[in-house]
DNA sequence: ATAAACCTGTGATAAATATCACATGAATTT
DNA sequence: AAATTCATGTGATATTTATCACAGGTTTAT
């Protein structure tokens, strides 16, 4: 797990970085390893999230679900993302979301003080959080706008375009919680939608 | 103006730290001062934003214009707030927003290397920038589930809630803009929703 | 002070999307 | 291998929300 999660690193640095030994032990030190089989949970709806989660293999999902027992989908995360209820981790507030593996996964998991030490230490890690969170503001407000002012059908190609990847790897239905729409609408547009641009 | 903002600093770091002469003479060369009338663009789409903008005083919004001219509002911002488009200051490109005063306002900017820098000098800031951050992440991690899975009267209603003060303060169609429903739509509604819980 | 622009409410109607119900095929479990 | 669960498609219908049009009151600009 810990090749990916070095490689990850030195991807996202571009270079301007790279780990010595020392900062791959301290890194190892840090992380907790998890496996999640499919189904299983890794934050339950009332449970406050002590860390944060980097995957390293499989895919994830963050949901709240209502009074109805209707799912909304927050999130997900595939292959180097990361995961986790920020106001459950930095509160330490019981968390008012689900997250389970919607593939068998492997996981490493990192608290927030720990995360903090590191990025203290090593100038790859600090980079490395910066860009994360920088790019994460970026992909969100792009999301509120997708949501506030697009049609479901515009909501639909939108995502295609931005996570092609997502798209082929997720159930429709996963997607449509995710849009904020429901399946049936999402199975019609798909029907007649050109995602041509 | 900066009165406004070395107060905001102690009640955001919450006595954890205070500001020498020093600091504040640091913080006095790193911002600018602007006056903005209502009305007038502090960005306008097509440009490329420099300056992370904190308002002492007024409102702002931060919108986008679809094809058809139709707007819609990613963010407002009033006193101690923060407002500014990051995905343009970050990497330099074409904004895709607009921000305007919707009163008159005044507000300080700071670029992002100046705010990074002062920010490694002042542990005041750099506690303010590292807290804000996260303040920001819940909250649009908040509006996010509010948009993809609130009806019309439930998205009013959590407004309300959440940000009384700046429903007092703001049109209702720049409230609607931002909730993602029309005005019309929100005035039907609150003739006949209860706002009690 | 007057004109112009702006804001909200409201009716009539249209369009988009949700809900419910069921069918079929694929994947997973026993 | 059979049984069960899961995912998608699709029709019929209901509900929500948008659109268009206009009126009246308020604020802003000349």
């Amino acid at each position: 797990m810990f090749d990916i999660f070095h490689q990850y690193i030195l991807q996202k640095t571009a270079g301007k970085a790279s780990l010595s030994s020392k900062e791959r032990k301290m890194i190892q030190l840090a992380f907790i390893q998890k496996k999640l089989r499919k189904k299983q949970y890794f934050l339950q709806e009332g449970d406050v999230l002590k860390h944060h989660g980097f995957v390293c293999k499989g895919c994830l999902r963050m949901y709240r679900r209502d009074a109805k027992g209707q799912e909304f989908i927050s999130q997900f995360a595939i292959e180097n993302w990361w995961i986790g209820d920020r106001e459950s981790i930095t509160s330490g507030k019981a968390s008012k979301y689900n997250i389970d593996a919607l593939e068998e996964s492997d996981i490493l998991l990192i608290t927030k003080d720990e995360l903090e030490a590191l990025s203290k230490k090593i100038p790859a890690i600090q980079t490395l959080v910066q860009t994360v969170q920088e790019n994460n503001v970026i992909a969100t407000q792009n999301r509120i706008h997708a949501a506030i002012s697009f049609s479901a059908e515009e909501k639909y190609l939108d995502f295609l375009q931005t996570y092609p990847d997502l798209f082929q790897r997720l159930p429709q239905q996963m997607i449509a919680s995710y849009l904020g729409i429901t399946r049936e609408t999402l199975s019609r547009i798909r029907k007649q939608a050109v995602p041509f641009k």
